[in-house]
DNA sequence: AATAAATTTGTAATGATTACAATATAAAAT
DNA sequence: ATTTTATATTGTAATCATTACAAATTTATT
């Protein structure tokens, strides 16, 4: 998306106060390329192959740090289901109930009007929809 | 909030085809009382007390039921919390970071306005604040 | 009252996440 | 270059939430 490469990834980490290792590189760089949103298990499986040594642990603990450096953000639609995003500019979240895609939309999130007074702080706000995708509607 | 006392409960259970038995309607009665969209956890201690004979699978089945069919709703705004929510109307959530409470807000969530095209088929919209409370704010 | 159906319960199994200590790697100091 | 220190990674065990499942209980039907 941002293509960034290798390099680029290695002091975009270092602007971010974040230690480029070549666990956190590949991580970042595979959230990087992947448009799915993926689970940690994803993450884990798709890397494995090309660094045996990996463990779950570490992409948790990868994972972890990005959120609280800020650079990706986790993205919690249903239940227990969470994944994470590398797209952390304003955007809505729409998946669907068939195929289970999440797929990406744009929305003036800023502009939603609520009752909500000035007193309280907001810091984040996401958008989620849910329902089903074209391609899975022109199926049935 | 919907102000209705246990008879009304029992009818309400019925109308939407589920079978009123002491369990459902206490535990559909709690989520009435509570403002505060509790846990599974909350609500199973909660009523130990008076039900001691509750099992706490017995609430994740009438839960999962009463979602189901409709009258209640699954909150999750972050992470793996997930939540419950006996009002089905329109309007988003506000959790506050610091104390952990999650608020109602109204919002016109039906008027937001997205770039997904009219083949996505939209069955669910939820719309998840985060930041800092008032009461919170105030203490800092 | 007897039988069948539905609900509740308790326990075990599963799965995701975290805690923690040991190992390995990188950085700093001598 | 070697030693020391700090940081990151790894593997295993512990924890916690949820589900699966079968037995027991309750409710409905005959
Ligand atoms: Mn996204
Ligand atoms: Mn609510
Ligand atoms: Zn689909
Ligand atoms: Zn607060």
């Amino acid at each position: 998306m941002k293509n960034l490469k290798m390099d680029n990834i290695r002091d975009y980490l270092m602007t971010n106060d974040i230690k480029p290792s070549y666990q956190r590189i590949r991580i970042y760089e595979y959230l990087m390329n992947s448009y799915d949103h993926p689970r940690v298990d994803e993450i884990y499986k798709a890397l494995i192959d090309e660094i045996p040594t990996l463990s779950k642990t570490t992409v948790y603990n990868t994972l972890n740090l990005f959120i609280e450096k800020g650079i990706i953000h986790m993205v919690t639609i249903e239940g227990t289901e969470v994944r994470y995003d590398v797209d952390i500019s304003d955007h809505g979240h729409f998946k669907c109930d068939v195929c289970g895609k999440v797929y990406d939309f744009k929305a003036d999130i800023v502009e939603i009007e609520t009752n909500l007074g000035e007193s309280f702080i907001i810091n984040q706000k996401d958008l989620f929809f849910r329902g089903i995708c074209p391609s899975c509607s022109v199926k049935n």
